[in-house]
DNA sequence: TTTT
DNA sequence: TTTT
């Protein structure tokens, strides 16, 4: 009836851009959400979550964000469940992101260590775009065997 | 970083109230969120969200809430991890609740149908409480085959 | 650059339609949320918020909410500013919603307690609307002294 | 009921730091958060916010916030109404938050342009606290001509 | 009265 | 100016 979260944390990885058989961008990431009192004799506590984007803001997503940037994210929460290869019923819990924002620029120091290296990027926000495979695969998550199911009449926004 | 979630929904069942090792109090149950526009051809859909509540939150919980109420949660997703029987890791996504907001009273026609038919009940929120089970049992999920591990020195709030 | 609000109160009167110029609809109303932990000595607190709707969602609001109705408002803070007739500068705050959720059907005894009085009225949602009027006039809260300036091509969403 | 805030923006100044009679930390500031579809043509456009943070908070929020520094805040909204000069009763709308992120370090490029420039200082957080105030004042917004009242015994956390 |  |  009513699913809203919002949170702030790090990318894990590259974000990745695929497209549904219709040619819909879906752009996943995980985000790194540090646990509000990690104690600090314990190693630094994280909730690692991982984040859907659909549209514009996939492809918006897979532009600027990168590993390591601290990014915002608004959206809801999703269980999906599929069954495994052992006939297990597995859940997967994601939420869907309507609003990105990017907290940091790419030359602020957080994120990716390598940017602006490669002579010919220079100014502002203009970067490696991250691999985008356009291959009619249905599932972004297939490569971590858990499927989603992307039907084009199926899309959450 | 920052983790917040707010939900409202249907419980899908009573909760169920459980005790760490030190007594420490702990009630789960599963929210049913309605998805925004379920289309109303399909059957009506919903996320089903496990809820996690702690000491004298638990404990209300336990005593207000009843399968079908629509109730109010606040608090931050968390992903647990174990491994399960096969070896393989598994991830679960449970809403720490640190508010949780109770929308219908006993009387107010939602929830369970059986309320109010065993005669002493009468008037307000006196009515039978939950099972109880006060046995040392460690995981307040297991009998789902879900194991969280509760240590009374690693509590959430 | 991120701006979320999430209230869950009781409507302090009956919601009020208008239109704009160009025949968009707003409905204004104020929701009385009660303060967490009002001592039980001291009278009851509570904030009393406005909100603003538009468009479909005005006239969702205006046919569903009532006085007393309990509603769960999501949305984000707008601080507007106009000059009063003592030449100094008000400012006032306001909740932009983007989703409302009613919390009690008009016969779960919420509300109103005139509601199904008046005999044609019958099941379920058919009831009396709130005083509509569409008038050309271009500032839904011009009756409180509290102009807001609705421009056609200044909509919000 | 419930009453939940989460802004991301930036100081419009330094935080001001004060004390009630019994010595309880006041800090505020406000917050300028930009609007959604800030249409490019038109300047940008922001809504400022006044945030209000408590004890501990607030000595957190005074040392390492300033001018310019994004920050996430979460809160809940509160209304207080006063009379003025005139003899006119004002409504002010404050964020009375209870968790405040810096999402830039004072060296990151964001925030006060002056920094880094006083020799003395140096390494990573060190750097001038901003004028404190411990006057018994019991109004911290009383410069504005906005009164708060602070009595110890009505504290909001 | 406002920030980047 | 306020709701239950």
């Amino acid at each position: 009836m009513l699913n809203r979260v919002i949170l702030i944390g790090r990318l894990t990885k590259d974000p990745e851009l695929r497209y549904t058989p219709a040619g819909v961008a879906v752009t996943t990431f995980t985000l790194a959400v540090d646990r509000p009192f990690a104690n600090q004799q314990k190693e630094r506590e994280a909730d690692f979550i991982p984040i859907v984007t659909w549209r514009q803001l996939a492809e918006t997503c897979a532009n600027y964000l990168r590993k390591g940037r601290l990014a915002a994210v608004e959206g809801r929460m999703q269980v999906r469940n599929y069954d495994n290869n052992e006939g297990r019923r597995v859940y997967v819990t994601e939420v869907i992101a309507d609003n990105v924002r990017f907290l940091e620029s790419p030359n602020s120091g957080g994120g990716n260590r390598e940017e602006g290296t490669s002579g010919s990027q220079g100014q502002g926000y203009t970067q490696q775009r991250p691999a985008v495979t356009r291959d009619n695969n249905q599932d972004p998550f297939q490569d971590d065997g858990k499927p989603i199911d992307i039907s084009d009449d199926d899309l959450p926004f």
